[in-house]
DNA sequence: TGTACATCAGTGAACGCGCGTTCACTGATGTAC
DNA sequence: TGTACATCAGTGAACGCGCGTTCACTGATGTAC
């Protein structure tokens, strides 16, 4: 990867791709349209092949993308925590479900974004999600105490979505900070001793 | 709810909804048309609307269908093993977490299916789709102890729905059986002491 | 520094297609006498 | 039991629309001398 200046028409395909990450969060993968993506970066939507093979080809970029996203939000949120002096564990679970989180869907983790999508994908776009729910799984291991099994971060991976995923689909915004929050309280209690 | 018999409309209807149910597990709210269902039920698709006032409301109806068909199979699936000496939570694990559930999608809990679908879709199939959310939280309460916290019910839900959910979209088959067996021993030596 | 030309990124009209929805019609079922 | 008519469920053609994709073209950028 060298650090070639960026050329006119890199800075275009990386708004693409950026606007295409935030679409897949904010409408899912079915909902997400070439037009309204070249829209939303200031193109007309003519020019869109001269940047991708396909609709799915982007989609595979833009979820890649989101997932670099998450990673950075995410070490930052730890970082600070942790210098509040919380443990790296407490620090994720409080940092995925938070309220900010719950609400923050088109800048939030793309797993929980999408992840009930992912399987009715085409190949490319299967892949690039795959990867995504890798990452977030050794995201979690890397929370966790030198030598823990990899089946906990498993666990804990899947507790951290399913709870992001049903709070925001339990009701209204009031059930769903209440589920998230009990949740939480549950997570914290169990695993910081 | 009187008992008259089935009119050959209601017979139809009933199929109608039974196809929806099973499409909107395979291919998502998204993916799923009214040309597609009627096909399936072995209509035209111009007699829909005589059915349904659009296609949001068999949607809604579809959720709800699938919702009860997984109520069924669940409390199946318990008694079998519970008869064969699990503790309820137990039996709940092993049943959701199974092989079997994590391959049968169209026929699978559907909150696991379309999770991260149901926050994007019209009132009517939101407010459906919130209220499996939260019949799966109960069903899951019924198989703790009793006294037992709701937010541990919550808690161990958003676990069972996360992991399938995972495990489908981790990459292929291997990966995704390893992933559901990890955790599904991980969740029974942490609960069934 | 200035001119001539090639390359390139983006435009906007057009394509075929499938979607949700509507509607005039048909053929079967049920009711009245 | 048989005939006449009303009701009903389902058919299939048609609608407007937005989708992913293609393409001839334009105007700006970069290169050669």
């Amino acid at each position: 990867m060298t650090d070639r200046p960026l050329s006119r028409r890199d800075i275009s395909h990386e708004r693409i791709v950026d606007a295409a990450a935030r679409a897949i969060r904010r409408s899912g993968y079915a909902g997400t349209g070439v037009a309204d993506i070249m829209k939303e970066a200031g193109l007309t939507h003519g020019g869109f092949y001269a940047h991708f093979e396909s609709r799915d080809a982007l989609l595979a970029e833009a979820v890649a993308k989101a997932g670099q996203g998450n990673a950075a939000w995410l070490d930052h949120q730890l970082k600070a925590l942790s210098r509040a002096g919380a443990s790296p564990l407490r620090a994720l679970v409080e940092s995925y479900l938070s309220d900010a989180h719950l609400a923050a869907t088109e800048s939030g983790c793309v797993v929980s974004a999408l992840s009930s999508e992912m399987p009715r994908q085409a190949p490319v776009v299967r892949e690039a999600s795959a990867m995504r729910v890798q990452g977030l799984i050794k995201r979690v291991q890397a929370a966790l105490p030198a030598g823990a099994e990899p089946a906990e971060a498993a666990l804990i991976a899947s507790t951290l979505v399913g709870a992001l995923q049903l709070s925001r689909a339990a009701g209204g915004d009031r059930q769903g900070k209440a589920m998230l929050k009990s949740v939480r309280e549950a997570l914290i209690t169990q695993y910081d001793r």
